[in-house]
This record gives structure tokens, C-alpha cells and sequence, in this order.
DNA sequence: ATTTAGCACTCAAGTTCTTAGAGTGCTAAT
DNA sequence: ATTAGCACTCTAAGAACTTGAGTGCTAAAT
């Protein structure tokens, strides 16, 4: 019997516990629940009932004589199956397309406005993971002379990403030369490759034919690579303003942790699905944030996820908002990606 | 007569206030400074020379019976006549070597990992200013199709620095036409472009030449815009351990105006002169700022200053270490941005 | 004319003690 | 099953006290 699952009644006070926590950060005791709770119940009732969830372990005391405050579990619990969401923010959403209008019209500059207005919203820390190159995508190479015996290999992919590697070389290249190399690189075609070279001085031959290989290698090193990403993040200093982190130590290891780029690999791992996720406490796997939480989602190039957005904020956070701005986030950026977001029409990449 | 240099004496004292103030970050006493001060004096005479300096005003009480801290003034001091500086850390600069050798190959990962660096050996937040357009410095324009109408304007810098903008037309572009429109734009040569338009067929004259006017239009936008930069910065968490930070509500507002773009602009704007500069306390020109202080200096691309490099941190900093470092660091970018420094040849951006 | 010893004084920071109040669990009555 | 009542617990906030580092001043010593 204690197993089974909650009664209305207990998820009902569940709820309450946690939501009027996550207002106002102090631990909530059976006073306060009369008000919250939908049924006309006593404070003796209601410490009943919240004993119960306490045996049960959705929600704990901090000591003795204190409210009571959810576990993680409590929290897990309220995420599962209390939450109610609207998968999509449109007030949001027009923030961020009015963002995007004003004169940004690179991909990295859309990147770093969505983090910063996802933070600035949602007052919480926010990330982004961009990718730097998607396998399976299409994707133009260009040689570029910078100068010297310097050559700048531009990978420019479909959706509009650009990434660029130096390439040196010890002979001088002539521009013709140099055109006839990015045609080939984009071709891929050996047999115009033989025919090429058979145009060009002998002492041209030499360069041409290193300045090639040199590119197929760079290119194939970037194929070989695992996916690389870049992390976009902002409002770090939001963590500051929360009561639980009053303590400077505490917060000196959670931003210490936030500043290495392993620590999101770490968390966005867990990235099965097609959902937004939520992590809360120890879930995200790293000791420093067990008093966080964490939710995101990905963002895709037709099918294939690519990239990452979400928020971290203390495990207190307004996981109603938090999951409808991610996720209206993560949607906009894939119709970005993908190129049909109309965007255009609206005059972001418009000139 | 009070008006005066300071004796030797005095400078001697001042700099051990300062020098001890930096390392225990608690006031100092006459005590404490009867060890540090080369004279051999007795607290008592100290005593009498620290209340000629802060009736100077180069030192204070932050309480009648506390020690004695440095001001503003006394840091200013200290800098401009007490510091003795190396103008080069070999050490720091072999290990940026080190760093940029090990596979990173694109301007802008040199510079996050430049950042990164300095933030880690400094142990303050660290900040570098990079351009996103050089004017004047030769570039080279690619235009790129990314499917459908929309086509990726790149403009290389000789030095190695991509920008991308989008540009949307409605007609289709063949390959050819694009390869045309890529020459005549880094030609710049309108005969030439009258000439081309003859080659075409009606059809395609159109859709050709707006693309043409679109790119010229923004390729003088990018001319037009005062210079952008583009900001990295590394290491925000270092102010936590600072004790004189451990008030959770100052430490708050100092990053919140350290995330914010423009107050970069109004810090480094101070720019004059070849030199490293030190910005001490509300120098800094904010008053979330005004217990700070910043070191920084210009990279430059040949004379053309083209971006800053810098560290914030407490006005309790290790000048003489972070002027050290900031200078180092500079050079070291010059040289990079420069191509001039033998990079290749040590494998960074070898291939 | 400096320098120094000595002393009275000040103040922050840490410690202990006290109090107030919020909240609990239990028992007995509804 | 619910609730009123009550004794109990524990934190948070404040008051009172102590400690010690550090000062400024005066008068003696160099």
C-alpha cells in the first residue's frame, strides 16, 4: 500500500510543496500548504500527509523544526507528472526572431543572441552547443591565398557554418592555379586531377600537387574528428543572485566547473530522444552541480541532431518556463539550420 | 615642503604597504612592516611615516584601529614609480607555444586559447578584443552558394580572419556566373563587369547583376561600421576566491557588467600610446568597477592597432606579474596576426 | 631633530547567551 | 478520517562580552 502511487490528494501537496518552494526558497510548511493546496484541509492534516511524502522521499526536512523542501526525487516526481507545459513560447519566439532582424545575419551571431536572450528571459545560465562541422552534410571548400605562401581552407557547409584552417605551403601557388585546386577539391575527381597537371609547368607541378594533398588531409582530419562543438554561454551571473548560493565557495566550484567545456559534454551526453530533457541534481552527473538542474534539448539538421540548448539554474528553477523557452529555443534554431524558417522573409538574412 | 616628492624612505614604505597589502589582503600594520621596510626602524617611527602617507593620501584606515591599505592613489603610485618590470615572461610565452602547437589551427582558437591561458596563469579574468574587419588590410571576397538563392559572402583578411554574411537573392546563379561575380568583386573592375553582362543570357543578366550590387552593398556596409570586436573572456570565476569579493551582492553586479559588451568598449577605449596600461580603481571608468583594476595592452597589425588583450582583477593584483603577462601576450598576438612569428615553422599552423 | 618606548584608547571580529517564532509530532477529542 | 491543542525542537537574530591587533600621543633617549 505505501507503494502504490501517490493519492490525488499527496501529489496535489507534492505540487504545492514544490512549487511554492521554488517561489519563494524557504522551506514550506503546513500553514502556508493550506492555501496552495486545493483541498480544505487542516494543518494538522496536511503534516500528515507530508510525513507520508517525507517516509516515501519526495520531499525532506532541512532540520527538525523546519517546513519541508522536495528530494531530488520530489522534484523528479513534479517534472514527470505535474508539470503542465505549452511546448512553445510565442511571446518568446518573437523576441528572439525581433532579435535576430536587427542586422545579425551570421549563423555565429544568431548562435550567441539566442544564448544571451535565453538567459536574459529565463534569468538562468545559458548554453548553447554549435556545431563546427556536420558529417553528411554538404559543404564547399575553398582555398584562399592569404599572403606568402599562406593559404586560408575555408569549409563553408550548406546551412552556412564556416570553418577555416591554415594550410602552408613551401612553393608559390599562381591564382589560376589556385582555382583550378578548388575545383578539384570540390569535385573530388582524379581523373581531372591527371589532366590538370599535365597543363602546368613542371616547376609549377611540384606545389600544386602538395598543396592538394595537404588540403585532402586537413579535409579528411576534420571528417575523422569527432564532432566538435563550441559552447556559447551566458547569465552565469544569475547563479549569484540565487539564495542557495549565497555561499561564495559552493558557487566558486559550480562557475569553475561551467568554464570547462568537458563538463557539457558531460551533461548534454544523456541525449536519447527526440524530448527536451531535464536533469535534475546528481543526474547531471557531476558532483559540482548537484545542486542544479539542467534542461535542454537539441537542435537538428533535417533529422541528425547537431547541436545543443538549454539552461542551468539551481534545482529551484521554473521548470514550466524553463521547458517551454528551451524548447521554443531548440525549434527555432533547427528551422535555422534547416533554412526554412522564413526568415528571410522577414529580413535577418535579408540585405 | 609636504608637498614634495615622497623621501626614499617613505616610497620604501609605500611599497612594502602596497607589496604586503597584495599578498595578504588584510591591512597592514606597523608591525608587520618593520620586517619588510629595508630601514631599520621601530614600529613607532613607522607609524609616524604611514600618517604623513595617508595624510598624502596614498594610504587609509578602513577603520581607526586597523592597518593601513593602499588607495587609488597609492596604487597609482606604486605602478608608475615603484614597480620594476620585465617586459617579457619567457617562460609563459614558451607555454603558449606549447598550446598553439598542440593542433589548433584557426585564428579564433588561438585566440580563445590565448584567453584561456592567460586567465589560468594570472588567476584573474582575462579578456581579449578581437577585430572582425581590419580596414584597410587587403581581404578577399568569396562569394559561396549554400543551396537554394541564398549565397555566404565571405571576406578573408590577408591575416587569417574569416567573416560571413548572408546574402539572399531571388534568381537562380549557375556556378559560372557565381565564378564570374567572384572575380569581378575582388577586381573591383566595372569594364570588366559590363563585359561579363554581354556574355549572359537576358535571363540570367538580372538575377547576376543584383547579386552583384547586393554584395557590393554590403562589402561597403562592413567598410562603413566602426570598428566590431568580438570578445572572448576567460577565468570570471578567479574573482570568487578573492576575498574582498566574498559579499555575494558586489561580486553580482561586477559580472553582470563584465557580461555585458559596452563595458569593454568603455575600458579599452583609453587607448593611447604604444604601452601597456594599468587602469586602477574607478579609472576603470565604472563604478561597478571601482574595485578593480585592469592591465592591458594592443596587439597590432603592422603599426594599426587592431584589438586589446587584458586582465581584470582586484586592484590587489600582482601588477608586476600581469603587466608582465599582458605585454608578453600581446606581442606574442602581434606576431601571429602579423605572420611573422615563426609559428609556421614550429608547427602551429602547419599542416 | 629624530627615533623610540610606553601607555591609554578604539574598534572589528569572534564568542556565548538569550529570545522569539516557526514548525513539528503526538494525543485526545470530533 | 480529521482536527484542536500542546509540548517540544531548532534556527535565526540579536545583545553582551572578550580578545587582540593596531593606533596616536607623550615624554624620554639618541
Amino acid at each position: 500500500m505505501s507503494e502504490g502511487i501517490l493519492t490525488a490528494r499527496r501529489k496535489n501537496i507534492l505540487n504545492a510543496v514544490v512549487e511554492s518552494y521554488i517561489g519563494s526558497a524557504r522551506p514550506v510548511g503546513s500553514r502556508a500548504l493550506v492555501q496552495r493546496c486545493q483541498y480544505n484541509l487542516s494543518p494538522a492534516t496536511i503534516r500528515n500527509e507530508m510525513a507520508e511524502l517525507e517516509s516515501r522521499g519526495y520531499i525532506t526536512q532541512p532540520h527538525t523544526s523546519a517546513g519541508r523542501i522536495p528530494t531530488d526525487k520530489g522534484y523528479r516526481f513534479y517534472v514527470d507528472h505535474l508539470l503542465k507545459i505549452e511546448k512553445i513560447d510565442k511571446f518568446f519566439l518573437s523576441r528572439l526572431n525581433r532579435e535576430y532582424r536587427s542586422r545579425r545575419r551570421t549563423l555565429e551571431e544568431i548562435i550567441r543572441e539566442t544564448s544571451k536572450a535565453l538567459a536574459s528571459v529565463t534569468h538562468h545560465t545559458a548554453v548553447v552547443l554549435a556545431p563546427q562541422f556536420v558529417k553528411g552534410s554538404p559543404s564547399r571548400v575553398e582555398l584562399v591565398a592569404t599572403g606568402g605562401k599562406r593559404f586560408l581552407m575555408l569549409l563553408v557547409s550548406n546551412f552556412g557554418l564556416v570553418e577555416d584552417k591554415f594550410i602552408q605551403v613551401e612553393e608559390q601557388i599562381s591564382g589560376k592555379e589556385l582555382r583550378k585546386l578548388n575545383e578539384l577539391l570540390n569535385n573530388q575527381d582524379r581523373e581531372a586531377l591527371k589532366e590538370s597537371l599535365l597543363g602546368l609547368k613542371k616547376e609549377s607541378k611540384e606545389g600544386f600537387s602538395r598543396l592538394y594533398r595537404k588540403a585532402q588531409r586537413v579535409l579528411r582530419e576534420i571528417h575523422n574528428e569527432k564532432d566538435r562543438k563550441k559552447v556559447y554561454m551566458d547569465g552565469t551571473s544569475f547563479f549569484l543572485d540565487e539564495p542557495e548560493f549565497k555561499d561564495g565557495e559552493k558557487i566558486g566550484v559550480l562557475l569553475r566547473s561551467l568554464e570547462q567545456e568537458e563538463t557539457f559534454e558531460r551533461i548534454f551526453k544523456s541525449t536519447a530522444g527526440d524530448e527536451i530533457k531535464v536533469l535534475i541534481g546528481r543526474e547531471c552527473g557531476c558532483k559540482e552541480m548537484k545542486e542544479c538542474s539542467v534542461v535542454f534539448a537539441s537542435y537538428r539538421l533535417g533529422e541528425k541532431p547537431i547541436g545543443k540548448v538549454g539552461v542551468i539554474g539551481p534545482k529551484r528553477m521554473d521548470y514550466r518556463q524553463a521547458v517551454t523557452l528551451v524548447s521554443s529555443t531548440a525549434k527555432r534554431l533547427s528551422s535555422i539550420f534547416n533554412h526554412l524558417d522564413g526568415v528571410g522573409k522577414e529580413g535577418v538574412h535579408q540585405v
